[in-house]
DNA sequence: AGGGGCTTGTGAATTTGTTCACAAACTTAG
DNA sequence: CTAAGTTTGTGAACAAATTCACAAGCCCCT
């Protein structure tokens, strides 16, 4: 199969919220110009990105809402549930502990570690947090698929490297530093400072465009 | 000026952090060479990336971390303080105002805002949640440069458009779902969900792969 | 049953972003 | 002062991603 863009993956999440939204008021087929409109693209854009995987629509007629809401699902890996720890029960990890979004989509957390000892037993979501030196064993067993990660970012690739030494294949990091994976593991990281340097930068640049 | 690619601002902000931990430790010299190291990518792309902005280091030698330092917060902004409203009181919102990192970096965090009446009042960091009917006339007096919008998504595009109304011309989403801002707003949006979704995604492609 | 009006799916063209490769410029050693 | 050894800065080559443009296919109307 060709590689496809992380870009692409993007938009089809983004595809896919929006076809749960309209499918949910009842609106049964959309277009590639619907789609284009609320994901800020093209249509063409949207052709081409479903057609890596197939083609789902109709000529003339358009996308079914549901079919296409079902495949890409199935094309995110969202045809089943998966189990998510979260690495840090500090306040990032606290909050994502309560976010209600993950579950929606499928992702549910059961577990949560930290190593700071007044921090153990803390229930969040019904999640009590555990020591982190059983995080090792529990990913060995099999019991989380994805971590998440919020610890400060000194430890962060300690942790990192207990997490692939024990067979975890997909890590999403929230600690403001680049973190190295071997190439079968997948690594996301979401850094919050980084977002609002992307602002500013935005901001400063706009200002001295006036100038000429 | 040339359009800047939004992955070369990413990138200065990692060289940014990378630069500034070294710094720290005392060391005064650096190469793309290093910084590409860091950043996982290669020497020409360092040097490319900083190219667009000027010439920064001497033949032969390298880069002066603390004068590559300056040039860089000049170029993303960070020469100045910049004052940031969280709106949205919740619990990714409380979670955002306690967070030390953005402060580290210029950032303050001078005003939040909610609607919920339970949550007036209620102090995060020293920062008072105040009722979001003030938030209008307070970016207008121009008390804030960015903002950070933590709301329900049902809510989230009228929020946005009181803020652009308002005058703002920055703006950080966390909510899970598309939002459209004019050309002259700069709108970053950070949907964990879909962080995700990119896991799965690859997860799932991952075991695809070795049936083939 | 045939024609008109849409909308998809996709090669080709274009644009954007990355990598290559090397001259220019600096430091250090002798 | 010259030569050897580095490392930058940057056009040119290449690769990746997006947009264009149009044939193919489907629905509906008459």
């Amino acid at each position: 199969m060709k590689r496809i863009a992380e870009s692409t993956v993007r938009r089809l999440s983004i595809y896919l919220s929006f076809l749960e939204e309209i499918g949910a008021r009842g609106v049964l087929t959309t277009s590639s110009d619907d789609l284009a409109r609320l994901g800020g693209t093209t249509s063409a854009q949207v052709r081409k990105d479903l057609s890596f995987f197939g083609s789902f629509g109709k000529r003339g007629l358009g996308y079914s809402v549901p079919e296409l809401s079902a495949h890409l699902r199935e094309i995110l890996g969202l045809g089943r549930k998966w189990n998510v720890c979260i690495v840090g029960a500090g306040k990032i990890g606290g909050a994502l502990a309560r976010y209600a979004g993950f579950a929606e989509r499928g992702f549910n957390i059961t577990g949560m570690y930290d190593s700071d000892p007044h921090k153990l037993g803390k229930m969040y979501s019904g999640v009590a947090v555990q020591d982190i030196v059983h995080l090792e064993r529990d990913i060995k067993s099999g019991k989380y698929q994805i971590a998440i990660l919020t610890v400060p970012p000194e430890n962060a690739q300690n942790i990192v490297d207990i997490l692939v030494g024990a067979g975890i294949k997909a890590i999403l990091s929230f600690a403001p530093l680049q973190l190295t994976t071997p190439p079968d593991v997948t690594l996301r990281t979401v850094n919050m400072a980084m977002e609002l340097e992307g602002l500013t930068f935005a901001l400063t640049k706009r200002s001295s465009d006036q100038q000429y």
